[in-house]
DNA sequence: CGGGAAGTTGACGGGTCTCAATGGCCGTGG
DNA sequence: CCACGGCCATTGAGACCCGTCAACTTCCCG
């Protein structure tokens, strides 16, 4: 998943992530802008807090490397993780939407951040339309993704949740070049499938298992890899929806 | 709740809504915009579909009077609502991301809405930034609602869903002035009400005649009227958000 | 080696689902 | 006018999926 370069920031015209066929193209004044509009990078270690549920950060953020995640908890502890965060997903801008941050935002590996400050968000809509409706289209996708999540916490079974969730991590990390010999990078703990599926931990576990078990896939050394696609996707009732090209702020 | 005006288009200027403190205000020249983007109207009758789950509308829809849900189905009929739309909430912009339509949209009750053309978005990110940034507010919001409701479904107990959908439900109700008498609209059978929570239709209905029988709340002719909203709030592990004053479009 | 976090497994209880039947309301048509 | 059918709400009984409790193992890192 890379490592931090210390002390050195990734200037915007040599971003990694630019180079996949899954973002779109931007002209090079845009670049040129979301260079100037990076205001600073961040580093955190897997498990740190990147927004705090509490509090404001009065920034926006870009995933550069690492996998993190949006959450939500109750007053005693329930928590339940609303999506995953890939390199290229854009964060905290629902903060212009409340008065308070209305999620926390955590590190699920060591990670990079480009940090975006809020003030400049106004220049950015006034001077490059195109970047104002790409924010747009970033929020409207992420809502997607939200949207079928809560989709398989309310209809899912157990079982259909789980395969959906390997699912969609393998797909998701395959669109940036992670798919490395048939295996995905898998951080998540199984604490972290049990909050995002709405299931508890140790239902969690048995369905894994039940599904290991029966060959449909294989968690090792944190990594997934499907051992039969088809059968998950029909368990799931997945079909795929083909995409746009994506845009990257 | 109000009745279509057959054959006439309401002006912009004569929007009933702009008049509610709920919304901020706009410029002259804003206004003037929107009444260009605002195409026709459309009116719908109550469960009739303004968005197919399948196919694409290519247009996007503000919510004049009436209520609406979007939804999402598995292939086996399975069904999520994912929130209730109010007058002010903008819908279609989701199908700018996916090729084919995300989610359904229909009607709950008698309905209208002023569609706009998604070609003459771009006019109005090149040309009104303010705009293009209300619509990403809008987005946004829309998803923080989303978020609020799959911690609903994932993290709360049968009995705390329900009391939280009330108490949305009123609060939501209550920004736009549909309190009377201390009673609010509340046209969804209790099959919306399971579809919206992750429920079943039976253990719905037994879990509201459970708290109506608590004396929390009293749902009459299709008006609810809160009779214990601390102790709903309690319940829920409901803590109110303040919000920033709400563009429309 | 020690200790804590993460994973695994069994037993048991309970919250929620499914099946089934009934009654009320209302629009339709005979 | 009333019979009828359909949708919605209500309620009981039983099954089952999933949650909770508890114990143990494995892994990892200091």
């Amino acid at each position: 998943m890379g490592s931090p370069m210390e002390g050195s920031i990734v200037p915007c015209r040599e971003c990694p992530l630019r180079s996949l066929r899954t973002f779109a193209p931007v002209s090079d004044r845009e670049l040129a802008f979301i260079q100037t509009f990076k205001q600073q990078e961040l580093d955190v270690r897997a498990g740190g807090a990147i927004i705090p549920e509490a509090g404001r950060s009065g920034q926006l953020y870009t995933v550069l490397f690492g996998m993190a995640f949006r959450y939500q908890t109750l007053s005693d502890g329930r928590r339940q993780i609303l999506n995953f965060l890939f390199p290229g997903d854009l964060v905290g801008l629902q903060e212009q939407v409340t008065v308070e941050s209305p999620h926390g935002v955590e590190a699920l590996t060591e990670a990079k951040l480009c940090v975006f400050p809020m003030e400049k968000l106004w220049d950015l809509y006034r001077q490059f339309p195109q970047l104002g409706y790409d924010i747009t289209w970033l929020t409207a996708h992420e809502e997607y993704v939200v949207d079928g999540n809560l989709l398989t916490v309310g209809r899912r079974s157990a079982s259909e949740r789980v395969a959906m969730l390997l699912i969609h991590i393998v797909k998701r990390a395959e669109a940036i070049g992670w798919n490395v010999d048939g295996t995905v990078p898998f951080p998540m703990t199984q604490q972290h499938i049990a909050d995002a599926l709405g299931l508890s931990l140790v239902h969690t576990n048995k369905t894994l298992r039940r599904l290991e078990k029966l060959g449909l896939h294989k968690l090792e050394n944190n990594r997934l890899r499907l051992l039969k696609p088809t059968v998950l996707k029909r368990m799931a009732d997945y079909y795929a929806v083909p995409l746009r090209p994506r845009p990257l702020i």
